[in-house]
This record gives structure tokens, sequence and C-alpha cells, in this order.
DNA sequence: CAGGCGTGGCG
DNA sequence: TCGCCAAGCCT
């Protein structure tokens, strides 16, 4: 029997849903992939931009297989999660050269792609294949959540299985691809986080949530903790050319492969940060400079940044390598930065403390 | 299973 | 100003 979820979600979508996002054009594999991952814990309005800019430089799998790391990660930079960029990439090249350049069409092949786990599997299947497949992103969770009133944090293993399991009972066997983009729709412009509306909710009447007049309890909410605080130095080094020193991040852990300033320990204080970065670095510097600090927010710590300006006099046994660079403020602003870092270079001096 | 992994908007 | 959290996945 039809399922009357989908038949009255399909209505609303028709009128109301979102038609004309940029990957909706074009509903290609490579297209459909790109903007799921981009679309992985952000927010529509943020890809945009970075989806449209991505595709111009990589429009094909291809593209993006043969491309330099750094060209890849600086159209990521400002998106955040930057693992997303690099297994974006190695799993292209994992279709160009393991699949002869076509995305393999089952879920369990998909999902050998790194970056591919079971809801963006599927939501390629439904989106490019047009083939049956139940996502569950967290537009889904929360519409269902509510729908069933299924109790708990969906990260915790049982809710999250019950909500696949409801997941995979309404999804229809017809018009998969508007269902899939239907559900989302709902959970973005109807059944959102706080204040849903209701009233536009074509489920309102079969919505266990809406009935007991608790649609705030669900979905159940993730046990808080306590962000650690962290602190660093990072230096702005002037050569007498006007050129910066930058420092590569490690290929894992935060900011993982971007470009980044140089960071000393924050034990030093702002008397020994010259001697520092002469012994650290190998260079000769002038007298460090405060830049007002400021606090980043990760997913989980908190960073105080406290930047520095020096000059630089000499330079000994630092090359232009593959980890560290001299490069001019517009050069450096073509690689892939972390957000806090642009603005910092972007930034003309904000004002100077010492 | 729990923790790592960004950033910007919003209440 | 601050905590919460958004189209998750990997280790």
């Amino acid at each position: 029997m039809a399922d009357s979820f989908a038949d009255k979600l399909l209505n609303w979508y028709d009128k109301h849903g979102r038609h004309d996002l940029p990957w909706h054009y074009d509903q290609s594999a490579y297209r459909v992939w790109v903007s799921e991952i981009m679309l992985q814990q952000t927010q529509v309005a943020t890809v945009i931009p970075y989806f449209n800019a991505f595709m111009e430089r990589f429009p094909s799998v291809q593209a993006l297989a043969e491309a330099p790391v750094d060209d890849v990660l600086s159209h990521w930079s400002g998106l955040g999660y930057y693992a997303r960029a690099r297994n974006l990439q190695k799993a292209a090249k994992t279709v160009v050269e393991d699949f002869g350049g076509r995305f393999p069409e089952t879920q369990e092949e998909l999902e050998t792609l790194t970056g591919i786990g079971r809801s963006t599997a599927a939501a390629i299947i439904a989106q490019a294949f047009g083939k049956r497949a139940a996502i569950l992103d967290g537009n889904v969770k929360r519409v269902l959540a509510r729908y069933q009133a299924v109790p708990g944090w969906p990260g915790q293993t049982a809710v999250l299985n019950q909500l696949w399991q409801h997941a995979e009972q309404h999804t229809p066997g017809s018009r998969v691809r508007d269902y899939t983009q239907a559900i989302m729709d709902l959970g973005a412009m109807v059944c959102t986080r706080s204040r849903p509306a209701c009233d536009g909710c074509p489920l309102q009447q079969d919505c266990t949530a809406y009935a007991r007049n608790e649609t705030s309890l669900y979905p159940g909410s993730k046990p808080k903790k306590v962000k650690p605080e962290k602190t660093t130095w990072m230096v702005i080094l002037e050569d007498n050319e006007g050129r910066i020193l930058l420092e590569r991040r490690p290929p894992s852990g935060i900011w993982g492969g971007l470009w980044s300033l140089p960071e000393l320990d924050p034990a030093f204080g702002s008397d020994e940060l010259q001697e520092a970065c002469e012994q650290q670095l190998g260079l000769n510097c002038g007298e460090p400079r405060l830049i007002s600090g400021f606090r980043h927010t990760f997913s989980h710590y908190h960073l105080h940044i406290q930047p520095a300006r020096l000059s630089v006099t000499r330079q000994e046994g630092i090359a232009d390598g593959d980890r560290l660079r001299w490069l001019h403020r517009d050069e450096a602003l073509t690689l892939g930065l972390p957000a806090p870092i642009r603005t910092l270079l972007t930034e003309p001096g904000q004002a100077p403390l010492l």
C-alpha cells in the first residue's frame, strides 16, 4: 500500500519544496556526491557558493582526481571539516582508477569510498540513480523522531537504529528523488529544531509529538560536555621583501593539510618570543609586536590565539619547501587556509598592543 | 562506543 | 557574549 506519509510529503514538496538548488540542475552522481559531502554538518546557504566554485574548478571526477591537493583544499578553505576534502579527492582517485571513472551504483560499493557512509550512499543512489534508498541525515532524524515520538539522543545506537527503521519504512518505491529532497526540505523549512512551523506541516495530523504538544522534546539532545580551553602563539614572520612564513599542518588532526602560521608554545612569555623564533626556526628576528588575541571555537575545544608580528632580517636554514614557505599576502590567500588565519591575514593590522 | 573533526548563524 | 548545533564519517 502506498505510504500516506510519502504521499502527503510529496504533495507538500510539489508546492513548497526547494526545486532549484545548484545541485538539482544536473543530478549526475559526481555533482550529487560533492554536494552531499559538502552538506555534511553544514547548512545549505553556506554550501552554495563553495559548490559552485568547486564545480567550476573541478567539473568532473577526473578533474578532481588529477588536481593538486592544495587546489582542493583551497576550494574547501573556510568550509571546515577538512578531512572531507582530503577524503573526497581520495575517493575520486578510487573512482577513476578502480571503477573506470564511473560511480558504483550499489550501497555496498559506494560505502567503500572514503567519506561515504550509509546515509550519503543512500542519497547518491536515490538522487543520482533514482533507485530506492533510505537516507537518515539530521533533518530526517528530527522529522522522524517527532513523527514517531522516538525518545533519546540519536547519537545512541539504539535510537539511531529505530530511526533507520522508520526511515526505511517510509521511503517509497517511486518518486524517490523527490521524496529524498522532500523530507530534507521539510526538516530544514518546517520541522526546524526550534519553533517548528507545525501549522504548515503536511504531517501534522499524524505527528505523535505534535499531538502531545511535545515537539521540543524530540529529538533528544546530546549530553553536553565542557570544551577544554587551549592557548597558542601564532607568529606572523615577515621578511624584508614583505613575505610571510607559512607552515603546512600535519596531514591529520585539526586543520589537516592546510597552511597556517607557525605556532609557539604558550609557555613562552612575550619577552621570550624573539629568541624562541630564532632558535626554533633559525631566523634572525626583530622585536615582537603583539596583535589583539582572540578565541576560536572548534567542535571540541576553544583555542585562544595570541598573534604576534616579527620582522625577519635574516633567514638561515629555512628553504621554501613542502612544509615551510615564504609567501606574499595575496599568494598566501590563494592557499587552503583555516578561517581565522585567513581573517588574520586579510584584516590589515588590527590594533598593535605593543 | 566515544571522541576527533570547523565554521557561522542564531536564540 | 556564549552555548548550541547543522544534509556525518572515520578511527
